[in-house]
DNA sequence: AGAGGTACCTGGCAGC
DNA sequence: TGCTGCCAGGTACCTC
């Protein structure tokens, strides 16, 4: 169920285990996952150093001198560092096995997920390279959104989820900041003014930020074999909770699908 | 150029 | 209990 946050999550939890650690293996047991798995990736990174375990919008980067891999976890994926001797279980796709004898392990039911090799700067990657700033980033705000949103008719919760906009706000928290900012997701992006457009940035920051902050607490250990890798519960103001009062007036929450996904708002608050 | 729809895949759950 | 249909956190790609 990753969101940026808890791919951040996975960044912070398995970076520790497996940065300076030498590859010793590659072994895919599903190559095909959303795109097929490169032959690259397991002919190129055994005997690297993962050096960097980056993250650039929802994608996870581990950095070698000989080329970068580039992981996403799509809607069901996981990354866990286990003991080398845990038996793989159902949809344990991929496994990167290390020098001290721990695997990190690939986990993905629908496979929506992602591994791709590159031997060049990872940010030229295609999938890269067109990506918006990151949100929590320093060139990602108010002015940033309001710039991207002349001429744009579409609806502003459209706007924030995509991803050349900016990078990772997924359907979760593109409710949950409209809903903090007081804009209504339906609204068209071109016609919400610049003071608005700043208070929402501020809100993507914010939800985006304290979700990371509530990642970490819950956080388990990632070398765990029987744990569940640590998904943060989050106290949602809005996402979910058609039916049940707002927080801020009272006024039953909203469902409805809003560009073919599922969003919740107040028809008071959110204007 | 922008907007909208489709596709990928599996598991969980509500309803019958 | 078992079947069917629907829904789910992502996002590239296609068409209009």
């Amino acid at each position: 169920m990753p969101e940026l946050p808890e791919v951040e999550t996975t960044r912070r939890g398995i970076a520790p285990h497996i940065a300076g650690r030498r590859v010793r293996e590659v072994t895919v047991r599903q190559r095909q996952l959303r795109w097929p798995v490169s032959r690259r990736l397991d002919s190129d990174l055994p005997g690297q150093r993962i050096d960097t375990v980056d993250r650039r919008a929802k994608y996870l980067l581990l950095g070698t001198q000989a080329g970068t891999a580039i992981v996403h976890l799509g809607m069901s994926g996981t990354l866990r560092v286990l003991p080398r001797s845990a038996p793989p279980a159902a949809h344990d796709h991929l496994d990167v096995t290390l020098d001290d004898g721990a695997v990190l392990r690939f986990n993905d039911p629908r496979r929506f997920g992602s591994w791709h090799w590159t031997r060049r700067p990872p940010a030229t990657h295609p999938l890269l390279k067109d990506l918006g700033p990151e949100p929590l980033g320093d060139d990602f705000d108010g002015a940033h959104l309001y710039r991207r949103a002349r001429g744009r008719r579409a609806a502003i919760k459209n706007l924030i989820m995509d991803s050349h906009v900016v990078a990772g706000v997924g359907n979760i928290y593109a409710s949950e900041a409209l809903f903090r900012a007081g804009i209504h997701p339906a609204r068209p992006a071109g016609r919400i003014a610049l003071a608005r457009m700043v208070t929402l940035a501020d809100a993507i920051r914010a939800v985006l930020g304290e979700a990371i902050r509530q990642g970490g607490t819950t956080l388990r250990d990632f070398t765990d074999s029987d744990g569940q890798p640590g998904y943060f519960q989050q106290e949602l103001l809005a996402y979910g909770r058609a039916g049940e009062p707002c927080t801020r007036c009272g006024e039953p929450l909203r469902h409805r699908v809003i560009g073919q996904r599922a969003t919740y708002f107040c028809v008071r608050c959110q204007r």
